[in-house]
DNA sequence: GTCTATAATAAGATAGAC
DNA sequence: GTCTATCTTATTATAGAC
């Protein structure tokens, strides 16, 4: 086995071991197992927990936003930039769901390691997804498509419609007692929802 | 000192720092210096860590949905009770942050220790939050004041928008580099916002 | 680079005196 | 009920042979 691909094997199982169980859920030895090789390699590959971690962070960060930027949108107008967005976001959280949890409560739980990570990722790639949205918004209410409005609180409700389904899917379906198709169904009917909602909001 | 008076010192503590780290985070070092007690005694009120985590998701659990029944709203049309609904929702929200970051990551983690808590705490309070929201919503279609409408695409959308503000917002101000005033406005607006953006969509 | 064996430490749990 | 001291176990980390 050379270096490199042993490495990757390390990499590919603590993220998986990491993001399901979290930084301090996560065993060295359940890692090792994940990958299929010694426990001692994570060591002699990472030095340690820590910086094997921060490794993963600052992957799953940068493979975010390589995503978030394939999904931009090349479109005339702001609604069709809208419904595209929607509809390339929501298939991207599908595949995904996992990431958004571990990041948000690795970032709530200790501040300094995540979002530092992410900042600088974001800063090294030229900006913001939030960014981006914004000046999209701004073109579009200066060319009179939509209503005036503040930019945050739009892109913030679009954030929420889009991603925090997926978030409480696992409650949700208990509490709603809905079974596997009633959520497949409804997960479908989303992004229509989610694109009727805003635009009636915003329209001229 | 009394025996009421620690376990509620030591189940205060507990909270306080479950909720910040996570089950496995959280070590009981920690939770008998926040409580002021000897270490030992958590072992003597509540045998083991397992325990008393279980103990401190159920009175979570069940303090959500006491005030979730308190936000029940006694109002003669939907518009109304939506209004307000979203108004006291958002105002527990800010107060209550933490929790639902706690909840949702330890439902996601591991599925049989808080998810099964709170299905049994819903039920032996009679009902859960959804069947609530689910029956309003039923009622004001037949009586013809909102357009026909799948409940559950509703309820998502809601608490999509009321709840989601706060998960982000740590992120969400970094990254739209929002300073602390600008983020204080932004969830003022929020109220607003929300019923606006749903109510324009239900109405007849 | 990879392995086995083992050290070092951290953390949960208990015994027994008061 | 509460404390100190201690045991046990789990887990990270390293030494040293190959």
């Amino acid at each position: 086995m050379d270096e490199a691909k042993t490495e990757e094997l390390i990499l590919a199982a603590a993220r998986t071991i990491f993001v399901r169980k979290g930084k301090e859920g996560a065993r060295m030895q359940e890692i090792a197992n994940e990958a299929g090789v010694n426990k001692m390699l994570l060591h002699y590959y990472f030095r340690n927990k820590e910086q094997l971690f921060r490794r993963v962070v600052e992957d799953i960060v940068k493979q975010l936003i390589i995503s978030v930027v394939r999904i931009s949108v090349q479109a005339d107008t702001f609604r069709e930039f809208l419904e595209t967005f929607i509809d390339r976001h929501i298939d991207f959280l599908k595949s995904n769901q996992d990431i958004f949890y571990f990041l948000l409560w690795e970032i709530r739980k200790d501040e300094t390691i995540a979002k530092d990570i992410i900042m600088e990722t974001f800063m090294s790639m030229g900006g913001t997804p939030f960014d981006y949205i914004t000046e999209k918004i701004n073109d579009a209410v200066e060319a009179g498509e939509i209503r005036p409005m503040h930019a945050p609180d739009f892109a913030l409700s679009l954030a929420s419609l889009d991603i925090f389904p997926f978030f409480v899917m696992p409650l949700f379906s208990s509490v709603g007692r809905l079974n596997e198709s009633q959520v497949e169904e409804l997960l479908e009917r989303r992004k229509q929802e989610v694109f009727r909602v805003l635009w009636n909001d915003i329209k001229r």
